[in-house]
DNA sequence: GTTCCAATCTTGACGATGTCAGGTGACACT
DNA sequence: AGTGTCACCTGACATCGTCAAGATTGGAAC
């Protein structure tokens, strides 16, 4: 759970979900779990097209046909990730009613899945080599971005909160996303320092705790 | 103030700060600002070492002969970009003796410094087109880092706060951090929801408002 | 059952990129 | 005058993304 590798590899004329499966089994989906790999293996940044293909075991051409574009199939590893937070943000959520425990739960999930699927997050908010106009990219990270929204508007309404719905949920978002983005660097910070590393469960739930007092406390 | 390009041009003859000017100017800092350029157009993707060549207008070759590397190049962006974040840190807190205000102060100045040095922004947190070995880089990032964890720890020594100090920094930066990034999703989703677009300023000061009131009732 | 078509993938080529080896010129010092 | 070092250039190479054109396949049409 919370791994987006979910078509077995079926290595010949095992045809895919929707009638994908020609030659390779399901090409599509074998280029971006190769595409992850290398975003893994050497960041956005040493990502290579025919790379990709040669771990596929394709010609060097062969992603652009199914992607248009190395942008093209970055994008769809984009969308995949969406899609995964998404599923991992609404399993959280059903563990409980309770909307405060639903928010840490939340950011536990977020943090992770980008943890669990490093290469995707490592693409999913890049404006430069994503294509951010591709619709189905913006339903994607709507989606997801809803449930967030649906926990904090609930917590609100319950507790009769008088602060903007939006703003808190901006509050969350960030929060999460930029400890996503600083945890290497607090980890190391924190080993020069004392030497315990921080565990990022226990970071979240104190950051969940300190906002919701705050939130609680607003006028 | 805020904004890194300090040495004019200085044409020819022009001896740079340190010895460093014999035929170019100062070849190293005009390469900097030339890469800058290029991230702030193209993104961190579409970076070329060659485009950034051309425009210092020297050969393809020039910048590997101070920088070493491409890597070496942008590794001296991001300390460019660390140095400048603590000059604007140190600069916003300079207004106020109340911990709380220099907070508020902190995280504006953070993301002024994120969008008027957007280039030097995208390379600082990325570990795979930067050296994050490299010790004088890791020193511009600790000083920086120092300026908010001693805001914090004078906050919770004058108010007798029962946090950890560590924790609340990172609470801090964490949420700084994800609002830059997400800054343009949050405008792009209050777009397509209500209209008005948010001020980020007034964000960081919520924000800040509401981290402070949940420190301040921390058990 | 042959034909035809569209989808899938390959081969080959082009310009651009990062990096390496070796060369050129200018200044400094003896 | 000679020598070394620093700053930069020229040329070359493997690799990259992308385009054009050809090959191969599967399924439908007749």
């Amino acid at each position: 759970m919370g791994d987006v590798t979910s078509a077995t590899t079926a290595p010949t004329s095992g045809a895919g979900k929707s009638g994908d499966g020609y030659h390779h089994g399901d090409l599509p989906n074998a280029l971006r779990r190769a595409a992850v790999e290398v975003i893994e293996e050497r960041g956005a940044g040493g990502f290579s097209l025919r790379e990709v293909a040669r771990r596929a075991g394709v010609s060097h051409t062969a992603p652009a046909h199914h992607f248009g574009d190395m942008k093209g199939l970055l994008t769809s590893v984009a969308e995949e990730g969406f899609a995964a937070l998404h599923d991992a943000s609404e399993a959280a959520i059903s563990t409980t009613d309770d909307p405060v425990e639903q928010l840490t739960a939340l950011g536990q999930a977020y943090v992770r899945m980008a943890t669990t699927n490093r290469g995707h997050c490592e693409v999913m908010f890049r404006t430069d080599i994503v294509d951010v106009d591709d619709p189905e990219l913006q339903s994607c990270g709507l989606e997801a971005y809803e449930v967030l929204d649906r926990v904090v508007r609930t917590m609100v309404e319950n507790e009769q909160l008088s602060v903007d719905v939006d703003e808190v949920t901006w509050l969350c978002w960030s929060t999460m996303q930029g400890l996503v983005q600083l945890a290497p660097k607090i980890a190391l910070i924190a080993q020069v320092r004392g030497g315990e590393a921080p565990e990022v469960d226990d970071l979240i739930a104190r950051f969940t705790t300190l906002m919701v007092d705050g939130i609680r406390n607003a006028s």
